[in-house]
DNA sequence: AGAGTCTTCCAAAGCGCTTTGGCTTTGCTG
DNA sequence: CAGCAAAGCCAAAGCGCTTTGGAAGACTCT
């Protein structure tokens, strides 16, 4: 059943069954009502590939997704397209990734941006300087970031969460709690985030006279056998930390299973506070000891993302806004006074 | 740049361009090597949204993706897709996820069937008797599941890996090593994998006498918090099992957590195997006790899936054409001879 | 009553590609 | 040299929708 058809079927042009099905003012309402009538007894649909042709629209958002043998996809990523796609869903949106190589995704980017295939882009995991962030901003098809990327000369819309805040007041309740030697495992510290979240963890032992080690930091992939190794070369050390603050739960799972491999214990040798993005299938208040946290819903954070890209795809949002959200700090059995 | 453009520039007409380009016989070599030559250097693509509207075909692949708020989008998912896009990449197909209500996804799926918004479908976590699969396979676009139906009385094409067996060979060691009471901490037994996984149990009981006793089944999401009650609820009771299988690393995590929580030990009182779908953010061999496994790359499956999606597309593969991957049995410190 | 203004609808022109059907030109056969 | 097939190219007809530029009729105003 297409456009010609249902016209034909209720003797009119398909301009005017166009226009009554897409709710332009010039078509009288009792003609639409007959139009929306046997549009729905019928099931009509318009024919997504032939309206995109003519519109240019696609009812499509974007993500380019770096794949090849050595790309891990975060799992961060599934929980943050839970929330993308409850939005989406709620709005007729659908999601298209683009499988791109790692090491060049900029030409998918230019692809995709000139087959106008998708009506928006997002862009996850930004660095600083990010050329991605660059070149869709050129490109001139609606884009949000979800993180920052700095220094790169101009505005651009995202959303983030404040990571540096978040690290700054777990950092500054471990340092209360009388610890000085704190230690940081983070993510890859070529990622905006990561280096946010050094920031705060600086910052907050700067307000006490202290600093942070450069043999106190980790920067890794995330994963629990990287947290793992990353905890016993801390506490291996001579001067080894009192405390960790930890970019990831699941990290903080190889952090918990390197303490009690040293015959050690949290909170009473070290105290732990981690990240927490919210997994349905991981939760911090679950762990042997429960853990303290910085949390933030990645899931939100998803579902917000979709609703802002569906904003400006319909022109309601417009210009460079970035959004940053705070993060609670959730303080659970895993952080206590420093070691005597 | 379009076709009409770079046909006039050509002198040719579009036609020709048209043919040259997508590797028509009609068509003299050394002009098609001109063709393509001024395609490359002008940059021409042709437009996608056009192409699909004259030929039908999109170049995408399919997955309706359940929502909402109640429902976590598995972490296998992930893994799963940076297989399937790594394919995809290398023969420039996208994907499109398309969400969908989870308790009507029967409208989504016959939405992207009547638009031919993809070329195929490819469907997860198949339950037995699945109406999707029904669904699909009226529908007439080319599809595969991942996974199996059983007892849908119609055959169809997917790519499963042998549950059964892997939990028998697991089962078959452990009753081997003298265990008499197993226990199994299972996915959600309304899918196929997990019936497979407990009857491959079931199995390798029976063959020495015994009998997997219900109070020592469990049937969960797999969380890790699951994995925890679980292994509590079956380690405290009397009669408690000696060996337990179990149906994810990440629940494996719980149990391990539980056995410790007990003062129990791995493998002293408890043998542990797990089925390890090969994360790269969490790997047996890493445990504590390193983890007894069976194993089957759910990364692997997704890039086989996309190979044979790719191959149905195209009219390469034609049937209904089951496949079956056979399962890794990785013996490590978490089985032992049963207590005495 | 004639002029101007809405209202409501329509024919037809794209959007950019593929594909059908046909027309030359060339080369070969008998 | 007629006759024919193959090779190489083209014009034009779609694919199904949106949108432009009217046109016809109804209504208001002077």
């Amino acid at each position: 059943m297409n456009l010609k058809q249902l016209a034909h079927m209720l003797a009119l042009s398909q301009t005017t069954v166009s226009r009554a099905l897409n709710g332009y003012p010039e078509v009288n309402e009792e003609t639409r009502r007959r139009v929306m009538d046997a549009a729905k007894r019928h099931g009509y649909r318009p024919n997504p590939s032939a309206r995109r042709l003519a519109t240019g629209k696609s009812g499509m958002i974007g993500y380019v997704l770096p794949t090849g043998a050595a790309v891990d996809i975060d799992p961060h990523f599934v929980e943050f397209l839970s929330g993308l796609g409850d939005y989406a869903r709620s709005h007729d949106l659908d999601l298209v990734l683009s499988p791109a190589d790692a090491d060049d995704q900029e030409t998918t980017y230019r692809r995709i941006a000139a087959n106008r295939q998708v009506d928006a882009i997002y862009i996850s995991s930004p660095r600083p300087a990010d050329r991605r962030v660059a070149l869709v901003n050129t490109l001139g098809i609606p884009f949000i970031v979800h993180g920052r990327s700095e220094g790169s000369g101009f505005d651009y819309p995202y959303l983030d969460i404040d990571n540096e805040g978040a690290f700054h007041e777990a950092s500054r309740l471990l340092v209360q709690l009388g610890h000085r030697r704190l230690a940081l495992i983070n993510g890859d510290d070529r990622e905006t985030f990561a280096i946010h979240r050094e920031r705060g963890v600086r910052r907050a032992l700067a307000a006490s006279g202290l600093r942070l080690e450069n043999r106190h930091v980790c920067s890794v992939v995330m994963t629990e056998e990287n947290g793992y190794r990353a905890a016993r070369r801390l506490l291996e050390q001579d001067g080894a930390p009192t405390a960790i603050a930890c970019s990831s739960l699941i990290m903080a799972l190889g952090v918990v299973r390197a303490v009690r491999d040293l015959g050690l214990s949290i909170p009473g040798d070290v105290s732990l506070i981690a990240h927490d993005d919210v997994f349905p299938w991981l939760k911090p208040e679950n762990f042997s000891v429960p853990l303290s946290t910085t949390r933030s819903s990645i899931r939100l954070a998803g579902a917000r993302i979709a609703e802002r890209l569906a904003a400006r795809i319909s022109g309601l949002e417009e210009g460079a806004r970035g959004e940053v959200w705070p993060v609670d700090l959730v303080v659970r059995g895993s952080v206590a006074g420093a070691p005597v």
